[in-house]
DNA sequence: GTCTATACCTCGATAGAC
DNA sequence: GTCTATCGAGGTATAGAC
């Protein structure tokens, strides 16, 4: 892996299990092996590098999503849990997006912004799967999925997560 | 004002904006108008801080709750959605609990032991209100609350939790 | 692309005068 | 209780050699 992809990996991590103010140049260069200031020359500024990770994440997540185009509802539902789940990791990780909604005052405002476009277009991606003008069942959902994550936490990790999200599809589906 | 109480009202709203890695003591000193050194008298270290201020909001948190104990069960919920839409202000607040729930590598362990206690103490809260001993629908609300602060920082603000917490309300009592 | 070296800043925390 | 002064650590970022 080269270090350019080292570096941007190691920084998805940090950033979904320590947050934007959580990590430091230095934990990215041990990771990859070379010194702090190299860092510097693959992503200049922090920002930097934390819209490069951002962009990269959005675009994997609605490649996932690509997959399901043709799929019943049910099954893009489940999908979309599917991702959630599996960004939590082993109950560890957020889901980027959710890791960079806590402290918006710590990033730059670009930053915070392409966050909403992606849940506005996340809400909208629901809301067609399901088939519906009234955003309020998408909205339902993704405060389950976002939610279900953090309360995880406190409780028995992905096992929970799974229970809510669960019924949170379910819910969905049947409204 | 005292003093002390400056600080800690102080402090508790930049946890809950900014993170608990997102301000410093300078900002404490800034906001009561003394030096960053006299902080320190107040509250010797920043961990000490985190858990005075985490242990009043939590107090707090369980005297409105109690102020409920002989209310119907749906009075009970209205209550502590009531609790949650408060705490996130104009959108910008998150509950001190979520706020705590990022990044806990940041934090020390037992400040997080007491953040997961105070869930477990909730979810059996919110159980009793519904009258069950599955856990599982007072799950499914906590994740809607939380969740539902989380979301509305993307869209409308209180208006969009007021609408998720809603029914989310509504689920839980009509199961 | 990576290095050494360094500038400059902010952080949490302490010592000791008042 | 609050101050000045300071420490040591660690942060982002830059300059310039290789």
């Amino acid at each position: 892996m080269d270090t350019r992809t080292t570096l941007s990996n190691t920084a998805e991590h940090l950033l979904r299990t320590a947050g934007p103010d959580g990590f430091s140049f230095a934990d990215l260069a041990a990771a990859a092996d070379i010194r702090k200031a190299s860092v510097h020359y693959h992503f200049p500024t922090k920002a930097d590098l934390t819209r490069s990770v951002l962009s990269g994440y959005i675009k994997r997540f609605w490649a996932s999503l690509a997959a399901q185009e043709n799929a019943a509802p049910d099954a893009k539902l489940a999908a979309l849990a599917e991702l959630y789940r599996d960004a939590m990791a082993d109950g560890s990780k957020l889901c980027l997006c959710v890791a960079l909604s806590i402290a918006p005052g710590s990033l730059a405002d670009d930053i915070t912004q392409t966050v909403h476009d992606f849940h506005k277009d996340l809400v909208n991606w629901i809301n067609a799967a399901l088939g519906q003008d009234d955003p309020q069942l998408a909205l339902d959902l993704l405060a389950s999925l976002q939610g279900a994550q953090l309360v995880a936490r406190s409780f028995a990790g992905t096992a929970t997560f799974n229970t809510i999200a669960n019924a949170a599809v379910q819910r969905a589906l049947s409204s």
